[in-house]
DNA sequence: CTCGGGCGTTGAAGCGCTTCGACATCTGTC
DNA sequence: GACAGATGTCGAAGCGCTTCAACGCCCGAG
């Protein structure tokens, strides 16, 4: 392996010479940096990750801890990570892949090691194990999902009580008076991963305000919980005329299952979903539906916790001014991605009521 | 941060020791070694990575590339990933998530800044970028995944011609003798991933032995797309009965139609699906399978890497006897995974024969 | 009692890089 | 023409760890 002394030499400057030009951090004439520039390309000079992380302890890695599972949500939390990846990439940061395996445990380890600047976790719950550790940690860390207490913390997530109120104020805008919601397997309530529950909240929310009725029913991706879960809302209210579904796994049964018992979409009934545009175009009927901005959540937690780096990097040596700025930056914050909506085919005007309410 | 040198004077010892105690590569006295690990537990001690990766010029790190594309078989992809992270934390190693955006370059940068030990291909194509990088690279490699040509490289896959061959042969044993394939998107087979061709070959294969006309034709996930290729299949050759579908996204949509044109399945036609477990029992219909053993396939790359990290650390130390098992581990080989066909309720005995052939 | 040889432990030499302070050299100024 | 201040370059001191050669010690054999 060529060495920056390799370098060095090659270029008949000194090492620090080299080093300067790789980091930028002195001026150096435009000569000498070119004549650098020249033996590196020639000898194919990369600079040693371990001794670059040693001698400024700086890695340039941040982590990304993912759910062990893969039963839920898969394309999302595989959009959030190849958007982690590709936007801390142009960044000159590498990725490094955690699973749930270790349990907090590896936020320690991370940490500890010095192998990652900062950490991103995803699938957070709304008490989360790994959220202690993240707390006292002296490392910055974003967390993609809402905990239960955010202090001390910063989070990125799309806006789910904004997205369950827009779903019902479309529904409601176009005639619909009694509606259901087709919710994430009864597993995800339990774990209280948050996300579930704050949909829920907001299409309450806006359904007391704009007068709807609302049925919630939990419902898992298979086609006969889904038909169970249909036939359960029809028995129970009749008169439902439009759907939110936040289970994307439940969609194409869905779809098929209402064709199956001849209620047409739009025209009897209406479907809100809740998942990444491209599912909603895939389906036999083009869903009316609030994207998952997982590109979008990915980047920002790159850029948040990014942020956060360069702050504590330039912190010490900061003036009096300074002060403010950093604070911000490196203070705890939740930003949440407002949703939105866009209308396809299965939303229309609610069928003419039939004598329920 | 705790330093070694911390520990050791805590412990009473010098660092060497420490380090001896923490790589087991020297005899210590058990005493010395409780009293160091004590040491290490009160301090909360953890090793600095990049001083260990100077040291040793071993970072403990595999590299895991990535197809930056989001639209195909990602569940099967985001399970390598886990499998692949999970396996390597098993045996010590972190695992750096790249995906296919730097492109090539992304193997020359890895490789040389020694951030990495090894590295692991996902997606590899038939005469993929990275191979000629890969062959030269000093660093071992596995690929998963079969390109053209694989000399001095070492692939891991299912062995897609052998599950191709798999699904005829189930249908024919059924009587089946008019089989259509619903293939990968058209996409695939100009990218040249290979699994789709493979699979195919088998098909025809096994076909011609026993008997059974084939018809391919490529298809999109999308419902339209399932859709067209479905009614053209019917009209070109209506005394089909037998249904294999490799594109995963195109099952859902494909049962939905089938219903919808009053096609029973099993009773009148019968469908055979490559894609995952979980996806095969989720569908209204469960279906015959044969399973893409993902998390078998991350296991098997790891560790088949790993073998290779450790062969090459060993090598020259090794005695004469030594090489021809280190040459063994080093050594390029393909390892096809046999595929294994899960008979559920949507293949059954082909109907009678209604005039054609 | 002496001596060879394990065994357990240590000191010291780097691994390849960053970074600080120092040192020339070159401007522009009074 | 001398001097303060940029500007560009360099030497050297680590960063925290691994590893090698060496050393002291105790044991058993002669």
């Amino acid at each position: 392996m060529v060495t920056l002394a390799e370098v060095a030499r090659h270029a008949g400057v000194s090492a620090s010479t080299v080093s300067y030009v790789l980091s930028g951090k002195r001026t150096i004439s435009s000569g000498t940096r070119e004549r650098v520039e020249r033996s590196i390309r020639e000898l194919g000079y990369h600079p040693n990750a371990g001794a670059r992380a040693l001698a400024s302890s700086k890695s340039n890695i941040i982590a990304l801890m993912m759910p062990l599972r893969t039963d839920m949500y898969v394309p999302v939390m595989m959009e959030i990570a190849i958007a982690v990846a590709t936007t801390a990439r142009e960044r000159g940061y590498d990725v490094l892949l955690l699973t749930g395996q270790e349990g907090p445990e590896a936020v320690r380890r991370v940490v500890g090691s010095g192998l990652a600047d900062a950490m991103i976790l995803m699938d957070v719950e709304l008490e989360d194990q790994r959220l202690p550790l993240v707390r006292e940690s002296p490392r910055p860390a974003v967390l993609i999902g809402l905990p239960a207490d955010t202090s001390e913390l910063t989070c990125v997530d799309l806006d789910f009580a904004a997205t369950g109120r827009l779903c019902v104020a479309h529904l409601a805008e176009l005639g619909h008076r009694e509606i259901a919601v087709v919710g994430e397997a009864a597993a995800v309530y339990q774990r209280h991963t948050g996300f579930a529950e704050r949909t829920l909240l907001g299409v309450r929310e806006a359904a007391a305000e704009l007068g709807v009725r609302v049925l919630h029913r939990p419902c898992e991706g298979s086609y006969e919980s889904v038909a169970g879960t249909l036939s359960r809302i029809f028995d129970e209210r009749p008169a439902t005329t439009g759907i939110v579904v936040q289970n994307e796994a439940a969609i194409g049964p869905l779809l098929s299952l209402l064709r199956q018992l001849g209620r047409a979409v739009p025209e009897d009934i209406s479907v809100v979903a809740v998942c990444p545009d491209q599912v909603a175009t895939q389906t036999s009927v083009a869903l009316t539906s609030v994207a998952i901005p997982a590109h979008e959540m990915g980047r920002r937690a790159v850029e948040l916790v990014m942020a956060k780096v360069e702050a504590r990097g330039a912190g010490p040596a900061g003036n009096g001014a300074a002060t403010a700025p950093q604070a911000t930056a490196t203070g705890a914050c939740t930003e949440l991605l407002p949703p939105q909506l866009t209308v396809r085919a299965s939303t229309g005007q609610a069928p003419a009521p039939t004598g329920a309410q």
